[in-house]
RNA sequence: GCGCGCUUGGCGGAAUGGUAGACGCACGAGACUUAAAAUCUCGGGUCCGUAAGGACGUGCGGGUUCAAGUCCCGCAGUGCGCACCA
């Protein structure tokens, strides 16, 4: 070396040195995974969501795949065998929509997005097995996923029926609820329908018992999402109640002479008012073929979409169809039966008997057509003379009158007798309805996983042979035609049927994407075998340790999963119960948004003077609006290769780490990037001149204690904020022991080289899950012949050096602070309160007081509970 | 509309029911420098006070407790999900 000094040598070529350090790891296959767990040691398997190949990589991916890195380098330092791989869900409408839009093919379109977006992974150096890599659109993946798609057609998992969806008049094609916009077609503008189509379902109804139940055995998923699928799954008991129809319209036959509903409320019958039913209930089908009115209100029910939300929040409208039924608990009442549009076809029995009083829902709809509204509910503490029912329905709790046998019941008791009482006469029965229905998988578009079925006028749908097995997406179709390019596309459905070989047709829908990633875990463990699973690699390497990803997918994909994996126990393809035994589900990432006019820009184009924020370009004001969830449309992005390429990838996986604990949305600033990178660099600076100054056989001594009770201390705190997910901490701490480094230097004296080579070589393992090249570039330094950081273990404290020689007590008064005292560790309590009575401040406090009470926790607290 | 979260200095945030504001950003002062950058050190919730110290303070209103950011009830704001976006 030459005359130069430590600072003017030590600064960390990210550029040179990362692609540097992941050629290495890559060499030692430092994070190829055994096919099947080893017997020596703990499996872990750490599992981030994989991305749909939209195009880049945006930051919200680096921070889901960072905390998962951190997690599997962490894990691995701790002697566990870890599985962590990494893939694509590549199938989905935003290939379609670019194939419409640029005429690109979609295939094309994908694999250049996954090559792009694998390139910018790779440079974030994540410790991934790259060779369980899986693309959801390879019929590699998708083959097998029609074989367990026909294995669940054969265990009775899978069901044809008939299904609303979104239809376009004009485009002549099924839309998605996004694609749907305030009613009309996104890009047509028609106003949509609603129409009804034979699709495939699975069953997962079928497990909803097991699906709630277990949600109690999940103890490392957050309560939140258990909270949300419990809603979802939503078993409710209660009754169904058949109501006899006066006059039932000819030929209505489906239900016999009564109309029948679910309800949850069976005490509050004798507040009957109306029965409504929904626009596609077989009654209402039927007014509407002999009543042009009906027709028409069904027709304009047609028109609100499918999703629940656009149900719930359209005006509650009906339609009197001139229907009355007889009330079962007393004859002598009649009600009309409307048709109402909040009433959701499959829910229950798709109608619902109107108790307004009861229901605010009811109460509503009543009022507005002017019906009954019979008060049956008395809340309790209300008197029966005086209680009138007004704009609000009793959702409280009450006691049933005006009720005939169910006067002067509780609610819940109420329930209990009508159930006997409808069970008794012969009008229901007491049932458990489930909100969760039935997952329809069928979808009307070509970038999905071909449905394996053949349609036969002789023999009907027919499952696809294996041996015929994969169906394969044809390469040469059109998106010029609106619909279904599988449907007009010119021999790919026409084939043999495979039982009776006439001309037949295959299945022209593909797989909802939501069934590619339902399974894709379990296929990590066997990517590339002739089977969806192998029987010892899944079993040994299932469950997931832990899965992270956005808190979005809280419902639907984790619930699909869950059910899926159900399923594939029960067609013999592995043999657990839940795919995910812990689960974390990160925050979004946020950004400012800054306006020029009525022109959005982005974070580059702008720059801070003083304290505003101006246009490079024009140099004018900018409107700075707050910080939201990054969208394209906003320009409030920012691109995670300009980052690494500015500040190499450890900066931006410590920035994405540093400061927002990772359950909440964390905002992204230029500040906080440049800040992480002065981190590395003082941290490389430091280690630099430790390895260079300090002698490496010092041995400890006084001088040195301090800061090796602080490395001690540090090397507790950041394993106990690394299990508890909370890497912000971590960080906070690794400042304290840089800090603490930087001052022992100051002082010196005898031991102090040791405990700084300490010192650095704990800091080096420490920070290694979050910046895991400058780990390896600091490990170098300090033993230049040394092995990777990536196959040592993670430290362990010394318990004797984390013993603490004294301690601070706060002293209150009356539960306000008045000073602090330090004491012995575990001093005896007189001998505190003592001490803290002896304190000037305190002792002013107590003047003229009377202790009432004197609380002591124990190195802690003090507080003296006073009168007078 | 229904469901589920979140809310702490100028900002991001820390805090087993026990000293609120760790750590970082931004800001200010100082050191180094011809100068700047970089780096290092120090300061800071608000108000009153020269200070010692005091009052107030974790979205708002109540409650439980010796003690509440933390537990309970109500409200507001904001975000996510709602079954064909992924």
């Amino acid at each position: 070396m030459s005359d130069m000094t430590p600072h003017e040598l030590s600064t960390f070529d990210f550029h040179a040195r990362e692609p540097f350090w992941q050629k290495r790891w890559d060499e030692a296959k430092s994070f190829e995974a055994p096919d099947v767990p080893p017997a020596d040691r703990p499996k872990y398997y750490v599992l981030e969501m994989f991305p749909y190949p939209s195009g880049q990589l945006h930051v919200g991916h680096v921070r889901n795949y960072t905390l998962g890195d951190v997690v599997a380098r962490y894990k691995r330092a701790q002697g566990y065998a870890v599985l962590h791989p990494m893939g694509w869900d590549a199938f989905g409408l935003p290939a379609e929509n670019a194939a419409r839009e640029r005429g690109v093919h979609p295939g094309t379109w994908t694999m250049q997005n996954i090559a792009t977006m694998r390139e910018t992974l790779q440079r974030l150096g994540f410790s991934l097995d790259w060779k369980r890599e899986i693309a959801t659109c390879q019929p590699e993946y998708y083959g097998q996923q029609q074989k367990l798609f026909l294995d669940m057609l054969k265990g009775g998992l899978v069901e044809r029926r008939d299904a609303a969806v979104n239809w376009d008049p004009v485009d002549q094609t099924v839309l998605a609820n996004e694609q749907v916009v305030d009613g009309r077609g996104w890009r047509s503008g028609a106003l949509i329908e609603k129409k009804t189509l034979s699709q495939w379902f699975l069953k997962i109804t079928d497990f909803a018992e097991p699906l709630l139940e277990t949600l109690k055995k999940l103890d490392r998923w957050p309560e939140r999402v258990k909270t949300m699928q419990e809603r979802w799954i939503g078993r409710s008991e209660g009754a169904k109640v058949r109501f006899p129809l006066h006059h039932p319209p000819e030929g209505y036959e489906s239900e016999g002479d009564a109309c029948e509903v679910f309800t949850t409320r069976p005490d509050t019958l004798f507040g009957l008012s109306f029965i409504g039913i929904a626009a596609d209930h077989p009654l209402a089908q039927k007014i509407a073929q002999e009543n042009s009115d009906a027709a028409a209100f069904v027709e304009e029910c047609r028109r609100v979409g499918t999703s629940e939300e656009a149900l719930s929040t359209t005006e509650k409208r009906g339609f009197d169809t001139g229907l009355r039924v007889t009330n079962p608990f007393n004859p002598e009442q009649t009600a009309p039966v409307w048709i109402a549009n909040f009433v959701l076809t499959e829910y229950g029995t798709g109608a619902v008997f109107g108790c307004p009083c009861g229901d605010q829902r009811d109460l509503d709809f009543a009022r507005k057509y002017d019906l009954a509204v019979p008060s049956v509910l008395l809340p309790t503490g209300e008197d029966e003379a005086s209680f009138t029912l007004g704009e609000k329905a009793v959702t409280g709790p009450a006691t049933l009158y005006h009720s005939g046998f169910l006067t002067g019941k509780s609610t819940k008791d109420a329930i209990r007798a009508a159930i006997e009482h409808l069970e008794k006469i012969g009008a229901g029965q007491g049932v458990t309805n489930w909100r969760l229905r039935d997952w329809g998988v069928s979808r009307q578009r070509y970038w999905g996983c071909p449905i394996p079925i053949i349609y036969c006028d002789s023999c009907g749908a027919q499952p696809v042979p294996d041996d015929q097995l994969p169906v394969t997406l044809p390469e040469d179709v059109s998106f010029e035609r609106p619909g279904n390019p599988l449907d007009h596309h010119p021999t790919w459905k026409h084939v043999a049927c495979p039982s009776c070989g006439k001309p037949a047709q295959r299945e022209t829908d593909t797989c909802d994407t939501f069934v590619d990633s339902s399974w894709y875990f379990a296929r990590y463990t066997s990517p590339h075998a002739k089977t969806p699973t192998v029987a010892d690699a899944v079993n040994g390497w299932l469950s997931v340790d832990q899965y992270i990803g956005g808190v979005e997918h809280a419902i639907l994909h984790l619930l699909y999963a869950r059910f899926f994996t159900r399923a594939m126990k029960q067609t013999g393809h592995l043999d657990v119960d839940e795919p995910f035994s812990g689960l974390f589900t990160q925050g979004m990432v946020t950004h400012e948004s800054y306006r020029d006019g009525d022109q959005w820009l982005y974070p580059e184009e702008v720059e801070q003077r003083g304290d505003v924020v101006v246009s490079k370009k024009t140099g004018r004001d900018v409107t700075v609006g707050r910080s939201e969830k990054m969208s394209k449309s906003k320009r409030n992005t920012v691109s995670p290769v300009d980052i690494i390429s500015h500040y190499g990838a450890d900066t931006a996986r410590w920035f994405v780490l540093s400061d927002s604990p990772p359950e909440r949305d964390m905002e992204w600033t230029a500040a906080g990037v440049a800040a992480a990178a002065r981190f590395m660099q003082k941290l490389y600076r430091q280690v630099s001149d430790v390895a260079q100054r300090d002698a490496r056989e010092a041995t400890h001594g006084e001088a040195g204690a301090d800061l090796r009770h602080i490395t001690h201390r540090t090397i507790v705190a950041v394993t106990e904020a690394l299990e508890n997910f909370t890497p912000n901490v971590a960080v906070a701490r690794l400042h304290e022991l840089s800090s603490a480094l930087g001052e022992a230097e100051k002082k010196g004296g005898e031991g102090i080289a040791a405990a700084r080579r300490e010192a650095a070589h704990v800091v080096t393992l420490l920070i290694a899950p979050m910046m895991p090249h400058l780990a390896e570039e600091l490990m170098a330094l300090l033993e230049p012949d040394g092995a990777l950081v990536v196959e040592r273990a993670w430290p362990e404290a010394q318990e004797a050096l984390l013993a603490v020689h004294k301690v601070t007590i706060a002293v209150q008064v009356r539960g306000k602070l008045r000073g602090t005292i330090i004491c012995a560790p575990d001093a005896p309590k007189e001998d505190v309160l003592a001490q803290a009575k002896a304190d000037e401040n305190v002792a002013k406090a107590l003047e003229g007081k009377r202790i009432v009470k004197e609380i002591h926790v124990p190195n802690r607290i003090v507080n003296f509970v006073v009168a007078g």
